[in-house]
Formats: C-alpha cells, structure tokens, sequence
DNA sequence: GCCGTTTTCGGCCCGACTGTTTTCAGTCG
C-alpha cells in the first residue's frame, strides 16, 4: 500500500460525492488530501502506525479514520458502498465540457441516463428539451462536447502544446495596444502534460475587444467556445483548447499569478490573503474593508506584499510551498543553465543516429564539460544492443577521444537491460569496466506489481549498478506504466547508495516530479537524462530541468551539475 | 470533509461566461 493508492482513492471519492451533489466544501477536501498524500515526503504507512496522520494540515479526523482503516486492511467499505451506489458510467460523463455534477445528476435522476453513449442517443431525440434548465443550445453543446471528448484526448504533450502557445503568442504579442503578454497556466508551471493553454495579455481597455476579435478568427482557431469582453476560449485545430484574457497593465501581475494557477494554489493564496485582510483576485490585491487596490509592479511584488517569498511557477500545486515561502525555507531550484553534462545518450552503435564525436561536440556547443554515453546491451535486439565485443570497441574509441579532447570528457557507460529474474544483461567481468551503469527494464512489463519491484531492486542491489533509468517505462498519453512499487525501489535505492534518473524525453519525465522530493529527502542524487538518441535530443534535459524543478531539487540533488572530476568521484564511491 | 490570534460552530476564494431565464444556476478555471 503506498501513497498513490491512498491519493487515488480519495481522489475517486471526492469524484463520486461530487457526482451525488454532497456539501462542495466536503468534496473539496477529499480532493485537497489525495493532492497531500501525493506530495507527502514522509512515509504514509510509518504516518499511519504511529498515529500521526492528524498531525498533517487537511487531514482530520474522518480523513485520518479512513486512510487507517484502508492502509491497514487494504480496504474501505465506505468507499465501496459509495461506488456501489451509483452507475459506473457518470464519472465519464465529467468530461464533457459543459457537463458537471449538478446537470449529470439532473440527466440521470429524471432521464435515466448514466453512460455516455446513452445521453448521445437521448440529444438526438431531443429528450433533454423537457429537463428545466436544459434548452436546445445545451443539447448542442453536449453533442460537441461527447464529440470533442471521443476524437481527442483532453490531455497533451508539453512540447506539442507549448508550440502551439508560443505560434499564438507570437501574433497576439504584436497586435496593435499589446503592452505585456505571456503563457501562465499548466505550461508555464511545467506540468508533464498540458490541458489547454492561458494566454495573458495586458493592453488599454479600448484595444481589448480587438485583440479577443484577433485570437477568435486566428488561422490556428477551429472553433470559438465562449467570447467576452475581457476573456475568450478557442479550440484548436491541433485539439488544444486556448484561453485568452486580457486586462489593463497594472492588473498584469496579478493576472498572470492568477492564470498561472494552480487552481489549489490560488485557493490556497486568497484564503492567506483574507487572513491578512486583503482581498486577492486577478485584478489586484485590494485591502479590507476599503477595497483599495495595492498596487505591484511585478508578480514578485504580490509575494512580498503577503509577507512571504517568491514562489517559481513549477511548484504552484499547494502542495507545501506556501508554507515554506511563508518561513522562508523554499529550495533555491536547478537551473538549466546548472548543468555540465548529462548521461545516458545513444550513437550508432546501437540504435542512435550520430557518432561519439557528433554526439560530444554537440555537448560542447551547449557549454557541457563532459558527456555520458550509455547504448543498449546485447539482449536488445531490436535496438541494435552491443555485446561484449562491441562494447570493447566502443571502449576504445572513447578512450582515444578522450585523449586528443582537452577540458572534455566522455563517460563510457551502458543503458543495460535488467532481465526478467533481476539479473542485468552484462557479466560483471564486462560491467566493470564502464564509468557507470544505466539498468533499464525494456521487456517483460506484464508482470506483477510485487515481481516487477523485486526484480528492479535486485538489479540495483549489483554492485555495478549505478541509476535506475526510466523508472516505471511510462509514454505519457500512450502507454501506462508498467506497475512497479516506485516507493520501495526509491527506498531501496537510498539503502544501496544508488540514483534514479530523471528521464528527460518529453514523453516519458519519469522518474515523476511527484516523487522527486520523497527521493531528495532520503539522500538520493538524480541525473538529468534526456535519453537522446541523436544530437537535437541532448537539448531534452531542458524538460528533466522542469521535473527536477517541480519536485523542489537544488542544485546539489542533480548529479549533472558536478563537475567531471567529481562525477568521476561519485562513480567509483558507488562501484567499491 | 477541515479548521481555529473571531477556536468546537460557522464559515470555507473569486469572478467570467453561457444558457436559461427575466434574476440566476451551473460550469470553469
């Protein structure tokens, strides 16, 4: 039982009291403890056998019943009774746009209906006109709606929507009466995935409505979902949906802290603000009872003004930065421009696309002193994996690079396949002779959740084993993880003196930002490793950066920012 | 459901937009 069972099922929880139209503020603090439980850095089941769950903000007496009771028995009865009394279909019907728990529950009390298909069927045949407060616009909108849902996902990839924020923003930066513009929201918090995109922008009140008219007709603009004066929402041609605000300058910060969100952030800040005596929304900070504003110049200037300091968009989640802004304990993040090298990168030799020496000078260009190389071992056929000839030839022509390259370095390292009984795919004989070692599970996922664990722990215990690469093998928005106890390898990790590396592609940022702290905080160090298969992809650490930063890591917790003396230290300390 | 320098009950963030209404409820962020 660990903490993402627990935040999953309370997450599930406040859903279905949603769905049943319960007290808003209960559901909301069921969804405010699945978002704690996620970021707790202390171990949930020591939390739970010393009886301290209580101990922690947002969790009181019910929650802590209830999280004991399904931590220790594995099961929850009030859960199962509530799941039990409700059709399975609703939680879906969540996703159309439009669609909440009020009109869910209209449409299932009075009409029967309780799965996506059925409510399809019913707009057809016009069954929704008769239900009060549903018209024939409604009906409209909900068949968009079940459209939208089944031809794309609701979610996107980082890169794929920040192209398309930054060709929005780019015309709308150069309208006529733009004075500030930005991206906030998801994007600018540096979620792995994105749901739609905020566009803010500041400008006199006379040029706003044509800089909204401008965003609604863009050439990228399928079509307009809501227009206002202020406020308009698009969806994409590319299926990303995108928000445009626009307000006057000196609303500008805090508009922009407002659309950067997270939405439990703001929540979190307003009801702070409140206690001071101030008003907080997205036009200004405005002090009690007088209602006068207090003017910023700058997001920066909101937070001291609140008496606490500067929080990085990436960790605006409520999940404890508030707190330590207050105290003044927030961590001094990584920074892309921290870093000195990065491991775990392919060549030719197996199934990379460049050389050793187009694969380094590229590193140079970046402003690297050093570059780990980490191909595929031999039982990876399908990506050309090396045996132990090769490796030796590889070996030597690292060896002669190194010798003509002055303030360079090149690591000789392996991505070596961790075999389905936790064995890895090298006999130590050969394993010794790499600077380090990457273990990665390319093969049997299928397996069950306490056999994929041991498997991996018994392949970090090897003492040749340096980072675990691509913890749990996810490809966001197409491939689930295959299920592995993240936090008993992390623990294990700590225990053996191991790292876990933070897998930088954009589709896969695994290890998860959500368990970079818990890591951090048992000691571990985790590379930045962008798992680049040709010389563009070295410039993927910039997406590691952004986990690495979401999960509250310093300069210390990345292995990347040591110099390459020090990485060499690091390495033998690991293999004695 | 939670919480408390207004502390065991009565609050709980705040505003824009839509579609249905004719003053507002629901949804969204």
């Amino acid at each position: 039982m660990n903490k993402k069972d627990v935040a999953h099922l309370l997450e599930e929880i406040g859903t279905l009291l949603e769905l049943k139209n319960e007290n808003p503020f209960k559901v909301r603090a069921y969804h405010n403890a699945a978002r704690i439980i996620n970021g707790l850095i202390e171990n949930l089941e020591e939390l739970v056998a010393n009886g301290q769950l209580r101990s922690i903000k947002g969790i009181g007496e019910g929650l802590a019943e209830k999280i004991t009771e399904f931590v220790r028995t594995g099961r929850l009865p009030y859960y199962e009774e509530l799941k039990k009394s409700l059709p399975p279909g609703l939680e879906e019907m969540l996703a159309i746009p439009g669609l909440g728990p009020k009109r869910i529950k209209a449409l299932y009390d009075t009409l029967d209906i309780s799965m996506i298909g059925e409510l399809e069927y019913a707009c057809h045949e016009n069954r929704l006109l008769d239900l009060e407060g549903f018209g024939i616009k409604m009906q409209e909108n909900i068949l968009k709606g079940i459209e939208q849902v089944r031809r794309h996902s609701e979610k996107h990839l980082f890169p794929t929507a920040l192209e398309a924020a930054e060709s929005l923003l780019s015309e709308i930066s150069r309208l006529k009466g733009v004075i500030r513009s930005g991206i906030g929201g998801s994007l600018r918090r540096r979620k792995e995935v994105i749901g739609d995109i905020d566009i803010l922008v500041s400008a006199r009140p006379a040029e706003a409505p044509a800089i909204i008219e401008a965003f609604a007709s863009h050439p990228d603009v399928e079509h307009v979902t809501a227009k206002g004066e202020t406020k308009s929402s698009v969806h994409l041609k590319s299926g990303i949906n995108a928000d445009l605000r626009v307000i006057n300058d000196k609303e500008y910060p805090f508009a922009l802290h407002y659309f950067t969100g997270s939405k439990e952030h703001n929540i979190a800040m307003r009801s702070l603000a409140k206690k001071r005596g101030i008003k907080m929304n997205e036009y200004g900070l405005f002090r009690e009872p007088s209602d006068k504003l207090i003017p910023c110049a700058d997001e920066e200037g909101i937070f001291r003004l609140l008496g606490m300091s500067y929080i990085p968009p990436e960790l605006r989640e409520d999940m404890g930065e508030i707190d330590a802004a207050i105290a003044g304990r927030l961590p001094e993040l990584v920074e892309n421009n921290d870093l000195r090298g990065t491991f775990h990168c392919h060549t030719k030799y197996s199934d990379g696309v460049n050389t050793v020496g187009q694969m380094a000078a590229a590193a140079r260009v970046l402003s690297w002193e050093y570059l780990g190389i980490a191909d595929h071992s031999q039982s990876a056929a399908y990506a050309n994996g090396l045996d132990a000839a090769r490796v030796k030839t590889q070996w030597k022509e690292i060896d002669a690079f190194n010798g003509t390259s002055k303030g360079f370095r090149v690591f000789k390292g392996t991505e070596t396949d961790i075999l389905p009984d936790g064995t890895l795919d090298f006999p130590d004989k050969v394993l010794s002779g790499f600077d380090y070692v990457v273990i990665s599970v390319h093969s049997k996922f299928k397996i069950s959740e306490a056999d994929m664990t041991k498997r991996i722990i018994k392949a970090l215990k090897n003492k040749y084993a340096t980072m675990v690469g691509h913890l749990t093998g996810r490809l966001l928005l197409s491939r689930e993880p295959y299920p592995v106890d993240v936090q008993a390898v992390i623990d294990a990790a700590a225990d053996y003196g191991k790292m876990i590396e933070i897998n930088a592609h954009p589709l896969r940022l695994d290890l998860d930002w959500r368990w970079c702290r818990y890591a951090k905080e048992k000691g571990i160090l985790l590379p930045i490793n962008p798992d680049a298969h040709n010389t563009d992809g070295l410039r993927d650490t910039w997406y590691g950066v952004g986990t690495a930063r979401k999960g509250w890591l310093e300069k210390k917790d990345v292995l990347n920012t040591f110099t390459a003396a020090q990485v060499e230290k690091r390495f033998e300390s690991i293999h004695q």
